[in-house]
RNA sequence: GCGCUCAUCGUCUAGCCUGGUCCAGGACACCGCCCUUUCACGGCGGCGACAGGGGUUCGAAUCCCCUUGGGCGUACCA
């Protein structure tokens, strides 16, 4: 048990996406190996985009990549109180003041002061203004430092230093009433004893901001680690026009989360040469020495290939579990008689996706085989009846299994006179409907003795 | 524009801190060969990078500076 304190905090207006789940990672991660506290906050503030889908979405993919929480979630929106408390504080020390600029006022000098080349930074208008209570809307900044430097030294970047020039006064409190992001997450950190916070980069230019904010409220300001961000193809910050980018859709299209959770921690962070990590080699191996500095391209290519691995080394059984949802999905919930284990072994190293193989396993599953049209034209043919005959007669009185199915088609051979591919890619279509699938033997023991004849038989009636 | 930051194969990266063992290693992708009852799996091999320029040094991917390029920020979003 340590004192480690992290948290995951994402803002409820989407789904879970790549670049959220691989720092909820980190900080699961982290708080695993180190036996520390991982803690779920719903940042939520802004009311007008955030919604309980996106809360549920979120939930729902944590819980897939295998992502538990120790303390939450908890809601900002609950904790208006708390913040309103802050503010005040900060008002009746003289630490922020009211400033009645208007947003059109605010945008009209932002647009001036780039017109000449400086910083679109507020002015500090109302600053040193008299305090005065008339009515008129008005929104609460906090008072920063005009001189001096704020830095910090971030675990993954080093040391990283602002001229508090840089800084002008942000706004805390909204004319609503309601608090901005950069002053509740300062409170929620400090007053739920995090101990490091670790975050995408696109927030270090905020950090100093809030380390100021931490500093006069009399907090203990934490330490930071800020993760590169995710980049697409094209080098720009990953959207969705990059592809799927939630988290969910990829389980939509049959990855596994194992291969989610090992492309996500790779992306970023490595341990020599290995590529491939269990969840409980990262709770072993993780550190964020590891991780590095600068930002990452988003491959699909290398999650592919670590969903093929999972699935050509998972277990049969789990696995058969999963391929009947994603039958259920296609249409084909019922798998009568067809063990999906088995299925699973005949398949795993012809599937880069779960869904791959639910469309390889049709065949198992259905009813009325759907035959390849070209394929019955070239193989269902006159010429392969006898040779089905044959081969049914086998299969009626072999020993179900291995080799007495080999067996079968070695006498079948015998009897005909034919070579196996003159026998086995027939057959192959007379069962499966098409010309690729697994081992003609695997395939008849999977389909077991009855229907695996049935199928020679409706081959044959089919011929005519 | 300004601020922060990053920079090794197409991509993810090892190496960089503690210069020489690196004419730079691994992985994905791609190409070729082999294996093979179809489709795959697999095995073997190939292609392919220290952004550029200055320094420092006997020696630099490794240290320093500049340039260039990328990312992020610059909201009454988070």
């Amino acid at each position: 048990m340590s004192d480690l304190r992290v948290r995951f905090a994402p803002s409820p207006t989407g789904y879970l996406h790549i670049g959220g789940a691989r720092t909820a990672l980190f900080n699961y991660l982290l708080a695993r190996k180190l036996g520390g506290t991982f803690i779920l906050r719903i940042e939520d503030t802004d009311v007008e985009r955030s919604t309980q889908e996106s809360v549920d979405a979120i939930l729902q993919a944590m819980d897939w990549l295998g992502l538990s929480y120790d303390e939450g979630p908890f809601y900002q929106t609950e904790r208006f109180d708390l913040y309103k408390e802050k503010v005040q504080q900060l008002l009746d020390e003289g630490k922020a003041y009211k400033c009645y600029c208007s947003a059109d006022e605010l945008d009209t000098k932002r647009e001036a002061a780039m017109a000449r080349g400086d910083k679109p930074q507020y002015d500090g208008t109302c600053r040193d203004l008299d305090p005065r209570d008339d009515d008129a809307p008005y929104v609460i900044r906090f008072k920063s430092k005009k001189e001096g430097v704020t830095s910090f030294n971030d675990r993954i970047k080093g040391t990283i230093s602002f001229n508090n020039q840089e800084l002008d006064d942000m706004i805390i409190q909204r004319t609503d009433g309601t608090p901005t992001y950069n002053f509740v997450v300062v409170i929620d950190d400090a007053e739920m004893g995090l101990t490091l916070v670790v975050r995408g980069d696109d927030h270090v230019n905020n950090t100093p901001r809030q380390i100021q904010i931490y500093e006069a409220l009399g907090y203990p300001v934490p330490e930071f680690a800020h993760v590169p961000m995710i980049l697409g193809a094209d080098k720009k910050r990953l959207s969705k026009r990059h592809g799927a980018t939630s988290v969910m859709a990829y389980r939509d299209m049959g990855y596994l989360p194992e291969a989610m959770v090992n492309y996500l921690v790779r992306l970023g962070w490595s341990f020599g040469d290995e590529e491939i990590f269990s969840m409980d080699d990262l709770i072993e191996k993780f550190t964020l020495e590891n991780v590095g500095r600068s930002a990452g391209v988003f491959n699909p290519e290398k999650l592919l290939w670590l969903n093929e691995h999972y699935i050509k080394t998972g277990d049969p059984q789990r696995l058969g579990e999963l391929l009947g949802e994603y039958l259920t999905t296609l249409g084909h919930p019922s798998t009568d008689g067809i063990d999906l284990a088995e299925v699973v072994k005949t398949l795993q190293d012809r599937s880069k996706t779960m869904v791959e193989m639910a469309e390889k396993a049709v065949f198992y599953v259905t009813e009325a085989v759907e035959f390849d049209q070209s394929a019955a034209d070239k193989f269902l043919t006159a010429e392969q009846v006898p040779v089905f005959e044959a081969l049914v007669a086998q299969l009626e009185q072999c020993s179900f299994d291995a080799e007495g199915v080999e067996a079968a088609f070695k006498t079948v051979l015998e009897q005909t006179g034919l070579k196996f591919g003159k026998v086995g890619q027939p057959t192959r279509v007379a069962l499966s409907g098409g010309t690729s699938a697994p081992g003609i033997y695997e395939v008849i023991l999977v389909l077991g003795r009855e229907r695996s004849i049935q199928r020679l038989k409706d081959a044959i009636a089919r011929i005519g």
